[in-house]
DNA sequence: CTCTGATCATTT
DNA sequence: AAATGATCAGAG
């Protein structure tokens, strides 16, 4: 992908069809449902765009500095339906920076794809929809970045047991692993002794999306 | 209905 | 083991 304009033209040419049309014209093959692969729009989207960030903790598009993020929105209401993944949230890496981190590079330039999606609707039947380049404006980013701060602080001073769901206005830290049992990562905790617990990540919370999009439908 | 904790697939 | 792509499902 060249340019950004070259992007957005791109998702303008898929807004409206369905996920069924897409995956067909790239030879794909849905599942039946997203149960065993939840990410599985998420990827189908990367491959049509052509994003090339892959696993690495980098933006989709690193020469357009563009994050992709699929939404799963209500039709109706268009309002999504699920908090946002960001990154993973980093255990005991002191030092590092709002500026330099990985939330920050991540929502600095976010291309939304939103996709229609409500439980009784079969996955190949819903409709892709309108993609819209959002940055934040400069009292989102205010909130974002005192949000990171506290959530950082609390990683990073060994309070990982105190830290639940429940903190950040914009952002929160929850779990992020295939399950809670295995998979457990290092963790040092303010005693010093190092445990096993659960990785974490960076989510948006669903109410902040809904002022994005909201914002964004009402222009 | 909203929110939090739990979970699934894949790649490097 | 850790990063990416997220949604599910029960609790409140």
């Amino acid at each position: 992908m060249k340019t950004t304009k070259e992007l957005l033209n791109l998702c303008d040419q898929i807004a409206g069809i369905t996920i069924l049309e897409l995956a067909n014209s790239l030879k794909i093959t849905p599942p039946r449902s997203l149960n065993n692969n939840k990410g599985w729009i998420g990827q189908l989207l990367e491959q049509h765009l052509g994003a090339s960030g892959g696993n690495l903790p980098i933006v989709d598009f690193p020469n357009l500095g563009i994050e992709l993020k699929t939404i799963p929105i209500n039709p109706r209401t268009l309002q999504p339906l699920e908090s946002t993944f960001i990154c993973t949230a980093p255990f005991n890496q002191p030092g590092i920076g709002w500026e330099q981190s990985i939330v920050k590079l991540k929502l600095s330039n976010v291309l939304w794809v939103p996709i229609e999606s409500v439980n009784n609707l079969d996955l190949i039947n819903r409709r892709i929809g309108k993609a819209f380049l959002w940055q934040p404006n400069h009292d989102q980013l205010t909130i974002l970045q005192q949000d990171w701060q506290e959530l950082t602080e609390m990683l990073q001073f060994g309070n990982i047991q105190l830290l639940s769901a429940k903190y950040g206005q914009y952002l929160q830290i929850r779990p992020k692993a295939a399950n809670c049992k295995d998979n457990l990562a290092n963790y040092i905790t303010s005693n010093g002794e190092s445990i096993k617990t659960v990785p974490r990540g960076f989510y948006f919370r669903t109410s902040f999306t809904k002022s994005i999009l909201s914002n964004f439908f009402i222009c």
